[in-house]
DNA sequence: GGAGGTTCTGAGAGAACTCTGTGAATCCGC
DNA sequence: GCGGATTCACAGAGTTCTCTCAGAACCTCC
């Protein structure tokens, strides 16, 4: 699912716009601040980036640059040609002008998706902030994509399409593993721990081991 | 099972609308006030609350902001455009216009519960505000998971699958521990203890004793 | 109220399980 | 061929779990 972070300091706009976008079928989420919305860019990695051009702690260019490579959309209260062409200016995809219908809206935010990244994800798996491609073979991190070795991929591949039940050791070794592998679970251990390092470095911790039992990818509060 | 709470000052279409969606599957519970639904929803964790947007005693944004994180389905009686939008900037995850057909009813809920939960809840035992789901290993109470060891597990499965029967000690032993197992009863006395100060710390309590026969694992009042 | 059986809970020993660093062997691109 | 990445085994340290035991608290019946 697409995935939007709403930025507005205005409570009541930020609450109506994230309320109609969610009823309109997209994953919303909000920030009050430009520095907060930094963070959560960084943490749940959106789509797309709606931003109020008037933010109190940080200029509209700054917080394009911090985002990069996140799309941006700018909104602007006011319409005069000026504000437009420095709301391009500033490094933005597009800008909607306040007051704005749901329906053009929405077909902005198409639009630039379909500008920024080709496609709709198909064949993507996601677990909270890490997305992994299947056909890209890429794994991303709140957007940051991550280096990966093939046997870590398999293995990271197989926890996220079991993303909320719990796998044993056996049963990783004998998907992820060649049939002909002759070794113990052990190893299932230090892969498990490779991944760890790589993927699963800080909050929230999405890789979980069920002692005596095996490991569930879970993202928190689902 | 899901959990649905509902929301509505009128007696008669509270009674008629948990009737119904106790009857198409769902296990339904039900409050009359705002104030009931907040605490009724922090005691029993519904999945999804189905909310009159008319109550008497506290405005629909309040009672969403209270309820965060379960997703709220709002339910009015008018239909005109102006309380669609209103409907929908207090938060709601989707709203449904009285009078509805149970067949749309049904389709909304499960439509929310899907965007919002990621996942059907099959294979999940409920028991008042504690939840045990077999696949993902986990147990929730009041929607916050709890650490819970594999044999705690594996007992607490057996409580919730026979909830609402007394099972004997040698009962538990028998289904929960190996048959190689050859201690005696008192290691059950053990592991009950366990349980309780991790499942069972506060009110209302679900794991009684009963004396000389055994435990059963019950809900106040349902 | 007392006796006798039953239940509760804390402490601790040992077993089982998990994590991670080290290092050897292999693979792969340049 | 060389250097870096990858795969895999292994082992010690650390953590978690299981189970026993024993005294205190409780319940039931007389």
């Amino acid at each position: 699912m697409t995935r939007l972070l709403v930025v507005d300091d205005e409570a009541t706009v930020r609450e109506l716009l994230s309320a109609t976008l969610r009823f309109a079928g997209f994953d919303v989420i909000s920030a009050a601040t430009a520095a907060e919305a930094v963070d959560a860019a960084a943490e749940e990695a959106p789509d797309l980036v709606l931003l109020d051009v008037m933010l109190p702690d940080m200029d509209g260019f700054e917080v394009v640059r911090r985002l990069r490579p996140t799309p941006v959309l700018f909104l602007t209260a006011r319409d005069g040609q000026a504000d437009k062409i420095q709301g391009l200016s500033l490094g933005a995809d597009d800008y909607v002008t306040k007051p704005f219908d749901l329906e053009e809206l929405i077909a902005r935010i198409r639009a630039v998706l379909r500008r920024t990244t080709g496609r709709p994800s198909d064949g993507v798996l996601t677990v909270g902030p890490l997305a992994l491609d299947a056909e890209g073979h890429q794994v991303t991190r709140g957007g940051s994509p991550l280096r990966i070795s093939p046997t870590e991929f398999r293995l990271l591949h197989y926890l996220m399409e079991n993303a909320g039940r719990v796998v044993s050791k056996a049963q990783i070794l004998e998907r992820v593993w060649r049939y002909d592998f002759n070794g113990d679970t052990s190893i299932v251990d230090t892969y498990i721990s490779y991944l760890r390092r790589k993927v699963d470095d800080h909050d929230p911790k999405l890789i979980h081991t069920v002692h005596g039992m095996g490991y569930v990818m879970r993202a928190p509060t689902s």
